[in-house]
DNA sequence: GCTGTTGCTAAGCGCGTGCTCAGGGCCCCG
DNA sequence: CGGGGCCCTGAGCACGCGCTTAGCAACAGC
């Protein structure tokens, strides 16, 4: 990891017309391989895009249609509503993240560096998937009820990944912290606003991301040194 | 600061309709006195309530007149349009948090001392107004440009201040950090966050919030002991 | 050649949006 | 009582939204 590297803070406008990179295009599709017909999928990353850039409410239809290269009428073949999309979308995010963390949770070593290999892969993951992302976190509030409870439940998952990991730790005697919830919360907190930051192109790459964030995330759960406070 | 509460996640709704409390209520316009005259000021208090429980594109300028008790018309009145009225909320807010920021960073004592005091005001206005906070963190892209612009120059003050807090603390000896840009934006983030998940009645109070938040960021600059990691 | 299925489009419906405008009640000054 | 300024309302305009419907081209099976 490199040490005080200098460099512009880069904050842009995150709604602005700038081209999406092509790096960033490519890491987009190769998540959604999943998702079965072809013009279902191209729609549905089309919707990422879209909702990633403007939000969801000021999305429209036509718009997602139209970044697809179909008309708008298209988009109701392979999806009953708009609100179906970001479902998709969210819950496609919410698992992928999740088994990431849960694999990287359940390596090898001790809390130390499985904690260290958890949050290094979630914040690198909010940052190569930035603009999935975003959707994934901050667009929660238009999904519709059912659909919320459902996502809620995945992100519970999450959190008690990280929590049990700080948990684990302080069973250990590895971690002192003041409140292992809170910590964690703390920890997620962190990653997840990386996707609100992030630039591809920017001073960082993703896994220097992740690798500062595994640090920082030691230096939390590590009992301070004495400090030269008064 | 209490250790290991128990009690519940309580990650509900953020659109639902769950009555606003009296406490936060009342925190919410006192914040709003330099507000000119009456009507203008029950119109903002409405919009940021209705902005930060729907989102700016996804809330109605008849939403915003019928919290505060008036016909659709009366709002134009006092403001041109609907986005003026997100960038005087921002406006605002932004600089209340600047401020606050800005006091606690230049008050006595060492690097240690400020920045914790730096951060635990930072986090508890985060808490206290978290109505207010959800807007001004995540509604800035329905901003016009140049009221986007504006915006994100008092967005890189308040970075400025924290950085220049921990700067300050590697060149007195007392931080060691890896990169003190990543370090304070990581900070930054923490408190961001808050508005994010806060709910007012949960198991911490603001003050609480603020002053974990505190010794959290104290963890990451300060050179951790050695650890047990293989 | 005919039919059924699949995947799409052109056209447009009904509605709710941001915002406007003519006018009316109320208060102060004479 | 008259006149003017200040706030505010009722009614509504133009527009763009989410979504629907009728129909068309392509193709497979027989």
């Amino acid at each position: 990891m490199a040490a005080q590297a200098s460099g512009r803070t880069g904050e842009t406008r995150p709604g602005g017309e700038e081209p999406v990179a092509a790096e960033d295009r490519h890491a987009g599709c190769d998540s959604w391989r999943s998702v079965a017909p072809d013009a279902a999928r191209r729609l549905l990353i089309a919707a990422v895009e879209a909702f990633a850039e403007r939000g969801f409410h000021a999305t429209t239809t036509r718009d997602i249609a139209g970044r697809a290269g179909m008309s708008p009428a298209a988009l109701y073949i392979h999806y009953k509503t708009k609100e179906e999309l970001l479902h998709r979308i969210s819950q496609v995010g919410h698992e992928r993240s999740l088994s990431l963390l849960r694999d990287a949770a359940a390596g090898r070593g001790g809390p130390s560096d499985r904690l260290a290999a958890a949050v290094g892969a979630f914040g690198r993951w909010h940052a190569e998937q930035h603009t999935t992302a975003r959707v994934v976190q901050y667009e929660l509030s238009a999904l519709s009820p059912d659909h919320y409870a459902e996502i809620v439940a995945l992100r519970r998952r999450t959190e008690a990944v990280v929590r049990d990991l700080v948990e684990e730790g302080v069973r250990a005697g590895e971690f002192e912290v003041l409140d292992a919830r809170a910590t964690a919360l703390a920890m997620l907190s962190l990653c997840l606003d990386v996707a609100r930051w992030y630039r591809p192109g920017g001073r960082r790459t993703p896994e220097e991301i992740g690798d500062f964030y595994a640090d920082l995330a030691l230096r939390m759960v590590l009992a301070p040194r004495a400090t030269g406070r008064h």
